[in-house]
DNA sequence: GTATTAGTACGTACCGGTCAGTAACATTGT
DNA sequence: ACAATGTTACTGACCGGTACGTACTAATAC
């Protein structure tokens, strides 16, 4: 009866995936360029040939990275802390409660895609590409949401809250006990205030 | 009549301060880690046996770059586009009206500071410790504006503000016309969410 | 049913280049 | 003289990247 999977279920984890979970977590705890390819395939028990057959560059496995990072991003944008939101305001409100209270937390490091972006100015590199491209669309996303909660300008809104999310990722690194303590109440005062009858 | 001057007026610019500037401009545009001591030595006109001689290594002279933008920071915070305020409304607002504009331009960078500590993130860094020690002050700062405002809660004020403000940084270096073209609109709103009779 | 072949998935060992940093000595200006 | 700088050459570590060999598996041939 047993029978044999087409498509390997819990088989032994391939190189490519181990090299993928060493390097998002090498990565984004001390940033892409500190850190070496060795380091990476180290790490993951594995050989620096099995990386460069996956990927065809370390600019590329940071790439793959920041993919990865802004999957994972989505699913925790879109459900904070696991609940789903149908209200606009409870459901931003809820992203920014839980994302502080990280934020706060001592070896807090920011979002690897803004931190990529600082790491590669330069506009040609692929892991800047990516992140790029990934604002863009979290900008977009806060207008619609904004916009929903019936801001008179929504895309006022939506970037106000923009901002205020990217200072928590940047500040909550830069020391615990920082202002994104205070982002939550910030974050309310921002959306009444657009809201409100004027 | 020609008096030697006690302290070298307009002098021939000592090697220390070649390299000093030649580190600002690469490190603030490339980044630190980007930026070999070799390409900084180039740019400045003198040799590496020089750069060594006034700096014990390359975190020191990040660090000596990072105290040097600190100054020009405070230089242009506390007078923004060269004019004093009295008015700590006026003030900050003219501050984050220049910034945002700075901003959305073609190849804006962000704040070094801030940058520096992105890169850096082992607490032990030369150039994060200046960068902490700032970020710590400027808060300071801000919450005192904050107060002198007439805040209900100006360590919420405060804090926003600068949430605010870093959040300008770091989104005007991903993307032209970022956010950061809503910052003064959102400025305003909080502030004045804030002060407002309650 | 075994031998052959092909493909896959990996490791060993190494490449040339660049990194930060230094030692020893020559040159300049005052 | 002496202080600041340049010149040259070097070190050892590390960097991203690769040529090449090898174990294992699956399909094919007879």
């Amino acid at each position: 009866m047993t029978k044999k999977a087409e498509k390997p279920a819990n088989a032994p984890l391939r190189a490519a995936d181990r090299i993928r979970a060493s390097a998002s977590e090498l990565f984004y705890r001390e940033g892409i360029r500190a850190v070496g390819v060795d380091e990476v395939v180290d790490r993951a028990g594995v050989t620096k040939p099995s990386l460069y057959r996956s990927f065809a560059s370390k600019d590329d496995l940071a790439a793959a990275y920041l993919r990865d990072y802004e999957l994972n991003f989505w699913e925790n944008f879109e459900r904070p802390g696991g609940k789903s939101y149908s209200n606009p305001r409870d459901h931003v409100l809820a992203y920014i409660g839980q994302l502080a209270q990280r934020a706060v937390a001592k070896d807090y490091r920011g979002c690897g895609l803004s931190n990529a972006a600082v790491e590669y100015p330069a506009r040609d590199n692929p892991a800047r590409q990516v992140a790029e491209a990934h604002k863009k669309v979290f900008r977009k996303r806060l207008r619609e949401l904004a916009a929903q909660m019936g801001a008179r300008q929504p895309n006022v809104l939506g970037d106000a809250l923009l901002l205020l999310i990217e200072g928590i990722y940047v500040t909550g690194q830069q020391s615990e006990d920082g202002p994104a303590q205070s982002a939550l109440a910030a974050a309310k005062l921002l959306i009444d205030a657009s809201v409100k009858a004027g």
